[in-house]
DNA sequence: CGCCAGATTGACT
DNA sequence: GTCAATCTGGCGG
C-alpha cells in the first residue's frame, strides 16, 4: 500500500495542532534499497522565546531552523544523541515538533543492527532511540520531509481516534508551560517510559 | 577559550 | 541509584 507525503502546509499550522495530528502518521528511511519505517507513537511541541524549554530561546542555528521554512527537519544534538524534529509554526511565528517514539512498521533487522539490540521493545521507544534505529543523524538537518522521493519522509499514515490521544507535561525539561504539551497513543508499547525514581 | 546546561541513554556500583 | 558520553550556543556562574 503506497501512502503519499505530508503536504508542507500541514505545518504551518500551530505546533500543539501539528504534534497531535502527526500521532499515527509514518516516518520512513529509504536507505539504499532497503526501507525503514513506523509510525509515530509519541510527541511533543514546542516555541519561539515564550518557551523556556525551546532550543529557540538560545538563537543561533536552531534558533533560526525552527523560525524558518516548515516541514524541514531540525536535527538537534544532545548527549551524545540525535533528536529529531519538524519545523512547525503559523506564518512569521516560531515552532517544532519532536518526535520521540515511534513504532516500527518495515526494516527491523535494520533497525535492530543500528541499535546494536535485538530486544525488540527498546528498538524505537525513545527520541535517541529511534532516530539511532533508521539511522538519523546531522545530515538530515533541514532536509524536507514532503518529498516523495526524499530519503526521508513522513507520510499519511494510521488513523487515530481521538479517544487513543493521552495529553501530560513534557518530559524532561526543568521549566516547562503551563500547558501539557506531550501528546502519545494510549496503550501504544512503544511510547517511552518514564525512568522511575527521577 | 573553558565551562555550563540541556528535549537522553545505557552501563555499572 | 549514580555517572558519563558529547552537541550546541551563551556567557564569563
Amino acid at each position: 500500500m503506497k501512502h503519499s507525503t505530508i503536504p508542507k502546509k500541514f505545518y504551518m499550522r500551530n505546533p500543539k495542532e501539528v504534534a497531535v495530528d502527526l500521532l499515527g502518521k509514518i516516518v520512513t528511511r529509504r536507505y539504499g534499497e532497503k526501507i525503514i519505517s513506523g509510525y509515530i507513537v509519541e510527541v511533543e511541541a514546542y516555541y519561539g522565546r515564550e518557551d523556556p524549554a525551546s532550543r529557540a530561546r538560545r538563537g543561533g542555528n536552531l534558533a533560526e531552523t525552527m523560525r524558518g521554512e516548515v516541514g524541514v527537519a531540525l536535527i538537534y544534538g544532545i548527549h551524545r544523541q540525535w533528536l529529531f524534529n519538524v519545523v512547525a509554526h503559523e506564518k512569521d511565528s516560531v515552532g517544532a515538533v519532536l518526535i520521540r517514539a515511534v513504532h516500527p512498521l518495515k526494516g527491523l533487522e535494520l533497525m535492530m543492527k543500528f541499535r546494536g539490540t535485538s530486544n525488540l521493545k527498546e528498538l524505537t521507544n525513545g527520541p535517541g532511540k529511534w532516530t539511532k534505529a533508521f539511522k538519523i543523524d546531522k545530515k538530515f538537518h533541514g532536509t524536507p520531509l514532503y518529498l516523495e522521493g526524499g530519503e526521508l519522509k513522513i507520510t499519511e499514515g494510521l488513523r487515530i481516534e481521538k479517544d487513543r490521544i493521552q495529553y501530560a507535561f513534557r518530559i524532561g525539561v526543568s521549566r516547562d508551560l503551563p500547558t501539557p504539551l506531550r501528546f502519545y497513543i494510549k496503550d501504544d508499547p512503544y511510547v517511552s517510559r518514564r525512568r522511575r525514581n527521577v
